[in-house]
DNA sequence: TCCGGTTATCGAACCGGTTCGATTTTTATC
DNA sequence: GATAAAAATCGAACCGGTTCGATAACCGGA
C-alpha cells in the first residue's frame, strides 16, 4: 500500500502539502496540485481511513444499532440511512444487539471507540441507568422507534397512541364491544402508548374493558401465542383481538387456526405493524403501519445534519412523530 | 480519555512496559503488573481500538457483507457468527450492499481499510472480474450462500441441486407431470443448481418438461409475480408450480389468489427456502429449507479458525455443503 | 527598490498505541 | 563473590495520517 510519504516523495513536496492538497485543494497552487494528483495516480494512493480517523479524532462512519436487523421495520430505515449517508461520503456500519442490553452497550462503546461520526440508535432498554448511559455518549446521535423518557436526544418515531386508537375505533365502528388486547411490555414506550390508545378509545366510547381481555404478549411470538391461547379458552370469548404488534397478532392468528377458529368468521383480528408477505397471509390482516420510508429519511437527514453542521450540537433535541397509516384487510367483520 | 502514557506515568514505568503488560501479562514481573493494573483502574484506561489497529495492522473486527440483511436466511447466520466471534473477543460489523455490486465493492474495501480481521461474504456477483476482485482481498475470509466458480476460498452453503431435486421428486410422487418451474437468475450458482435439480429429476423420471413451464422469476417478488402470471394464463395450465426460492413462490401464491385459483385444489405449490411466519400462510407451503443455524456455525468456526491460527492461510480452501431439509406443508395435493 | 500583506510550502509535533533491539536487573551456577 | 544466562524494563522508531505555527516566495503599491 502506498502511503502519503510515497506521494510526497514522487511529487517532490512535503507530506503536509500533500495532506493539505488532498483535503483542501483550493489552498495549494495549481502547479503543485497537479503534480500531487499525478503522483497519487501513479502510486495508486488511497488514504488509510484508520490513520485518518486517529489523527482527526473522527471517522466517516455512521453506526446503526438495532435490536434485530431482521425486523423488516428496519429495512427501509437502513436503506434510507445508507443512501443518504453515501451521498455525504459516509458509510453505515450495522450492529445488532439481539435485544440484549449488555451487548448493545458493548457494541455502542466499540463503535464510539471507532470514532464514528454519528449514531442512529434504536434503544433497547429504559430507566435511569440506561438514560445516563445514552446521554454519556458524546456523539451526534438520533434515537428512533422507542422513545425513552429522560433521554434528551433527537427522536424519530410514530404516534403509537394514535395507532392503538385507530384500530380500536375501527373495531368499535364495526360493532365490536368484546375487544381483547394483546399488549407489549409496558416499560416500552411504544407498548404503553398503544395500550393507552386502546384503553382511552374504549373509555371514551363508553365501553368497559373486561380485564381478562387484556393479556401480555411481550411483543414476542411465543408469549403472544400463549396470551392468545389464554384469550381463546375463555368461556365468554372476545369477538375481536387487537395485537399490539405484528408478532403477537400473527401468533394469535396461528393459535386461532390451530384451535379451529375462523378469522374473521369467529373472531376478528387486527394489528399494529406490517410484516413481509402480509398480503399472502389469509385472511389479509387489517393493520396500521408506520411510514418506515419517511422515518428513515428523517433519521438520515437529522443525523447528517448534526454531523456536518459543526454547531448543530447546540441545537436542542427535537421529536419527530409521524402518524401511522391504516391499511384495511379482510380480517375484521361487522357484528 | 486516559491514554497509555497516563497509565505509565502513574505506575512509574515506561509506556512500552504498560503495553507489554496489557497484551502479555506473563512477561512482566508480578509487582509491576499489579502497579500497572492499579493505575489502569485509577485512570479508567481503555485502549483505543483505532490506535491499536493502526499499530498492529489488524483489528478485532469481523466484517459480514450481505446483499440484504433483512432476509431471514441471514438471521441465524449473523447470530451464530456474532456469538462465536464474541467468545473470541471479536466484533461483527454488518454491511449491506443491497445486492449492488458497486456498493459491495466499496463496502468491502472500506472494511478492509478498517483492517478487519476477517470477512464473511455472501457474493453478489460472478465472472472473471468479480473473481479477481474477491481473490485480491488479502484477508481471512469465508464465502457463503452463493458459490462462485473460480473463487478459491472457503465456501459454506447448501446442496441446491438436491433441494431442487427433492421437491421435484415429491411432486412426481404425488402424480404430477405438468410441473412448472419459476427459476432464478441462471448466473447464480444457487439458481442454476436448483434448476438442474429440477430438470434432471424430471428427465430421469422420463417426464418431458414443457418449455413454457419454465419461467424466469429472478428470485425477486416482482419478477416472480410476472412469471407466475405468465404460467397461470396458459391454456394448458401446470398442475404444480415449484418456486426456486421463497420470493418467487410466494409471489406465485399471491398471483394464484388474485386470479381466484385454489392452492392446492387447482394448483400445487412448493418452494425452496423458508420465510418468517410461513406457518400462518394458508396453505402452509411445502418446502425445502436450509439449515441456517448449522451453516452459521460452520461459517463462524471456519472464519475464526483462519483468523486465529496464524498459518491457516496456507490451508487450502474447502467447501462445506449441507443437505437441506424437507418440510411438508399442505400446499401439494395428489393427482 | 523597498515594504507590507498574501499565498504557498514546510517541519515538527501529535493522535495512541505496538514492537523490537538494547540495556538493566535478577537469578542460578560454580 | 564472580559470571553467564534469563528475565524485566526501557527507548526509540514506527503505523499513516493531520494540524498548526514558522518560513519562504510572491504580489502590488508607494
Amino acid at each position: 500500500m502506498a502511503t502519503i510519504r510515497d506521494v510526497a516523495r514522487l511529487a517532490e513536496v512535503s507530506v503536509s502539502t500533500v495532506s493539505l492538497a488532498l483535503s483542501n485543494p483550493g489552498r495549494v497552487s495549481q502547479k503543485t496540485l497537479e503534480r500531487i494528483r499525478t503522483a497519487v495516480a501513479a502510486v495508486g494512493y488511497v488514504a488509510d481511513p484508520l490513520a485518518q480517523s486517529l489523527a482527526r479524532g473522527r471517522s466517516k462512519m455512521i453506526g446503526l444499532v438495532v435490536g434485530n436487523v431482521g425486523n423488516p421495520f428496519f429495512g427501509d430505515i437502513r436503506r434510507e440511512l445508507e443512501n443518504y449517508a453515501l451521498e455525504h461520503e459516509h458509510f453505515v456500519l450495522i450492529a445488532d444487539s439481539s435485544g440484549k442490553l449488555e451487548r448493545e452497550r458493548a457494541l455502542v462503546e466499540h463503535l464510539i471507540g471507532l470514532k464514528i461520526a454519528g449514531l442512529a440508535l434504536a434503544p433497547s432498554s429504559f430507566g435511569p441507568d440506561y438514560v445516563k448511559f445514552v446521554e454519556s455518549l458524546k456523539v451526534p446521535m438520533v434515537c428512533f422507534d422507542q422513545k425513552v423518557a429522560g433521554i434528551e436526544r433527537d427522536f424519530v418515531g410514530s404516534d403509537n397512541y394514535l395507532a392503538g386508537a385507530m384500530l380500536t375505533e375501527h373495531l368499535l365502528q364495526l360493532g365490536h364491544r368484546r375487544i381483547a388486547f394483546i399488549a407489549g411490555p409496558q416499560h416500552m414506550h411504544t407498548a404503553s402508548e398503544r395500550y393507552r390508545g386502546f384503553m382511552e378509545t374504549m373509555a371514551s366510547a363508553g365501553v368497559d374493558v373486561n380485564p381478562n381481555y387484556v393479556v401480555d404478549g411481550q411483543f414476542t411470538r411465543s408469549a403472544g401465542y400463549e396470551a392468545a391461547m389464554r384469550l381463546l379458552i375463555q368461556p365468554e370469548r372476545p369477538t375481536a383481538i387487537l395485537g399490539a404488534n405484528n408478532a403477537v397478532a400473527l401468533a394469535a392468528l396461528q393459535a386461532m387456526q390451530e384451535l379451529g377458529f375462523d378469522c374473521p368468521g369467529d373472531i376478528s383480528l387486527c394489528m399494529i405493524d406490517d410484516v413481509q408477505w402480509s398480503n399472502v397471509i389469509t385472511p389479509r390482516i387489517t393493520m396500521v403501519v408506520q411510514d418506515t420510508l419517511k422515518l428513515g429519511g428523517i433519521i438520515a437527514r437529522r443525523l447528517l445534519h448534526r454531523i456536518s453542521t459543526p454547531d448543530a450540537a447546540a441545537e436542542p433535541p427535537q421529536d419527530f412523530v409521524l402518524a401511522p397509516k391504516f391499511v384495511p384487510g379482510n380480517s375484521c367483520r361487522r357484528v
